[in-house]
DNA sequence: TAACAATTTATCGAAAAACAATAAAAATAT
DNA sequence: ATATTTTTATTGTTTTTCGATAAATTGTTA
C-alpha cells in the first residue's frame, strides 16, 4: 500500500517525543508506535483529530500518498 | 469532531461524479456517500489509497482538520 | 558497563467501524 | 414526468482500532 504516516517528521519539528504525544493525546504509546511505524491499516478520525490538535497540524502533514508502479 | 472530508471539492475539480468514482475505486456508492457527507468515523488506508490513486491527489486534499473552540 | 528511559513488538480481548449488498427515499437534472 | 444521481437505511460479515499489559529492543547517560 502507499499511504505513509509521517508522524516522525512532525514530532521532530515540534520537538516532541512519542511518550509526550501519548500523554497529551491520550492514546497508548503502543498504538501510537504502530501508527508511526506504518503498521496501522486504518485510522479513526477521532484519533487523527486528537493528533492534529496536539501537534497543531493538518492531516496532510501526517498522511502521504505515494504512487507505486 | 473536526476532521472534515472534502471529497466534494476534489470531485468537482476532477469533473467526476460519485458514481464514476465508485466504479473506478471499487467501493460502493453508499459507502462513498457516507464518506463524502462526513458520516464516516474512520477510514482504512487501503480506501484512502484507492481514492488518492483514482483522483490523483493527496490525503491532505481530502482530509481537513478544523480547529474548534 | 550498568542503569535508565524511550521505543518497538507482541498478544489478547472487546468494542467499534468499514464495507458489501441491497433497497428505498430524496434530490437533481433533462 | 422521467431518468439519473445521491443520500439514507438496514443487515451481516470481516476487519481493525485501541486499551491493557508485558517483554524485547534500542538509545542515552552516569
Amino acid at each position: 500500500m502507499a499511504i505513509r504516516v509521517k508522524l516522525d517528521q512532525v514530532l521532530l519539528e515540534r520537538g516532541l517525543s512519542l511518550t509526550e504525544l501519548s500523554n497529551e493525546v491520550g492514546i497508548t504509546l503502543a498504538n501510537l508506535s504502530i501508527l508511526k511505524t506504518n503498521k496501522a491499516k486504518a485510522i479513526r478520525f477521532s484519533t487523527l483529530n486528537d493528533i492534529c490538535r496536539v501537534l497543531q497540524c493538518q492531516p496532510g502533514d501526517i498522511l502521504e500518498y505515494i504512487e507505486e508502479e
